[in-house]
DNA sequence: CGGAATCCACTTTGATACTG
DNA sequence: CAGTATCAAAGTGGATTCCG
């Protein structure tokens, strides 16, 4: 035999070609977008209606300016809000869920009903786990 | 006025209960573990039967001993999954999925269909958002 | 075999200062 | 008002080494 690749070589290869395969995986890049702490703040701040930038940043208390339209471009890359701004003095911007962004909210909520039916029985799991160690 | 605390003080406060507010949020908590890459990972390897940590090893091939022990270790935590050591030699580990494992993995599974479902569009969104920048 | 412990490179984040 | 730019701090993951 003449290999090609030596064992390390291949083990690499394997876990270069598992990454590419994440990094188009749709899952995977949904679940980066909202395991991104602010992200989904941003969008139940935005469900109950358009905010202003000012607005979002006084009711999401703990972000910092740059997470904040870090978060909201990324939003509105992917379609789930849209920005409108107002060309006055001081200049107006407005930001307000998509469709798609009502509909992504639909599967956070979801999410959220399934921690709070569940959240307490795992605290009990971890209380218990922790205790034996 | 003699107030107690300065208005960068009262910022700071407004953050810190922020964090401590999220810190206890079940929804948040939750966002954190299927955020984090390898959890899902591990979720569907498990989801088909039970699996030794050499085989999770090598079907989850980019992982690295730390990262798939850490993530095996807040699963089972958490009550998602359970380990069994069969004190043979060499000593055999068996990991396998609890019923609220399960559960979780179904709402996992409802992600993965919202994100097969609108990755195109998303997609799509994307290119037109840089195209424009 | 199934880990635990350590070290380090890299990324991510936040505070701060500045701008159209 | 709604950002951008920059830099330092903190967090994160991986490679490596060692153990029962």
């Amino acid at each position: 035999m003449s290999p090609t690749m030596t064992t390390a070589q291949q083990r690499q290869k394997a876990k270069d070609d598992y990454d590419a395969f994440l990094a188009t995986c749709p899952s995977r890049q949904l679940l980066d977008r909202i395991g991104d702490k602010w992200i989904t703040l941003v969008l139940s701040a935005l469900a109950d209606g358009p905010l202003r930038y000012s607005e979002l940043a006084r009711q999401i208390a703990g972000v910092s300016q740059k997470m904040l339209t870090q978060s909201l471009r990324n939003l509105e890359r992917d379609g789930l809000i849209s920005r409108t701004v107002t060309a006055s003095v001081p200049v107006r911007v407005d930001y307000q869920m998509t469709a798609l962004g009502l509909s992504l909210f639909g599967i956070v909520l979801q999410l959220k009903q399934w921690a709070e039916r569940n959240m307490g029985v795992i605290i009990a799991h971890r209380d218990e786990f922790d205790s034996r160690n």
